[in-house]
DNA sequence: AATACGGGGTA
DNA sequence: TACCCAGTATT
């Protein structure tokens, strides 16, 4: 429950579960729509599915360590490590989106935080930090420690209590960890599809492939009435992503029938321009699967 | 290496 | 609004 969820959001699923499902046994014989039930809300439902296969193979064998525990569906090297050092005491750095950002900082290591190379790196540092006593206690002290303390913004370093340790503090740059490499400001990509009338009825059109030797020309998906005739284009579009938004870019256009080329008299050229409005759509409502409905509402 | 997967909180 | 959250599986 605790994988990108807040802890605060976890704790009223986690105890209405556990009274619902006691034990890996009673998790495993349930139906799955029910498990999905208790689940309902907390988001990220293939955990759900995932835990109560899990429970199939607990409720059987008891892994030994690390390695057996992450060969359960769902768990990956941080659920694995904070599981072996919390639950059986094994010297494993849990290594979550806390830990990173606190090791970047203790560190003052400017590395790029999403990649792998950093976050083997990172996991490394870590597990040469842990207490090998008290794993358990020292991986919960490493995430609290960046849940309330090293904050991604604005950390709180005069309340910390290894801020004597933090190469960062020193430096001056806690502020500036860790380093997240930023998208491309405006990711530009060609939408494929437009609207065109032929006489009273309208019709998707869709550009062919770039590696197509009519790559410039746009075709009509299905034929519309027999050549000749006339198409209006009444307007198309583009789009671009700006971090978190997705935009598109509408403008007319008129484009001549070419009956001369290929594809039995579906093909014209494309004769755009004069930008006119934006309109943006949060990326969330604009999904692969909703992308072809979605793009015709601004036309 | 990129992406999908959810819902909610925060600056 | 943009980012983040005690990540993992899939492509």
């Amino acid at each position: 429950m605790l994988q990108q969820t807040r802890v605060e959001a976890v704790i009223p699923f986690y105890l209405a579960f556990l009274a619902r499902f006691p034990d890996a046994a009673s998790l495993a014989a349930a139906p799955e729509a029910e498990v999905l039930a208790a689940w309902a809300g907390l988001g990220y439902y293939s955990r759900a599915r995932n835990l109560r296969r899990a429970a199939e193979i607990l409720a059987t064998v008891a892994p030994a360590g690390y390695e057996e525990i992450l060969c359960l569906p769902g768990v990956g090297p941080y659920t694995a490590a904070a599981l072996a050092s919390i639950a059986l005491g094994q010297p494993w750095a849990a290594v979550d989106g806390n830990v990173l950002r606190v090791v970047s900082r203790l560190t003052n290591d400017p590395s790029e935080i999403g990649s792998g190379a950093t976050k083997r790196r990172f996991t490394e540092t870590a597990q040469g930090l842990l207490s090998p006593s008290r794993p358990g206690d020292f991986n919960q002290a490493m995430m609290e420690l960046g849940a309330t303390v090293c904050l991604p913004t604005n950390p709180r370093c005069l309340l910390c209590p290894v801020a004597q340790f933090c190469a960062a503090r020193q430096a001056g740059t806690q502020a500036q960890l860790p380093v997240k490499l930023g998208k491309p400001a405006a990711r530009r990509l060609e939408l494929h599809l437009l609207r065109c009338s032929v006489g009273s009825s309208t019709y998707l059109v869709k550009r062919s492939g770039e590696e197509s030797r009519l790559a410039d020309f746009w075709e009509l998906p299905q034929k519309p009435a027999e050549p000749p005739f006339e198409v209006q284009l009444e307007c198309t579009f583009s789009h671009q992503i700006v971090n978190d938004r997705f935009q598109v870019h509408v403008w007319g256009a008129t484009l001549p029938v070419r009956p001369d080329l290929p594809g039995g008299g579906n093909w014209f050229e494309p004769d755009a321009r004069k930008e006119i409005p934006v309109t943006t759509i949060t990326r969330k409502a604009l999904t692969r699967r909703n992308l072809n409905k979605s793009v015709q509402t601004p036309c």
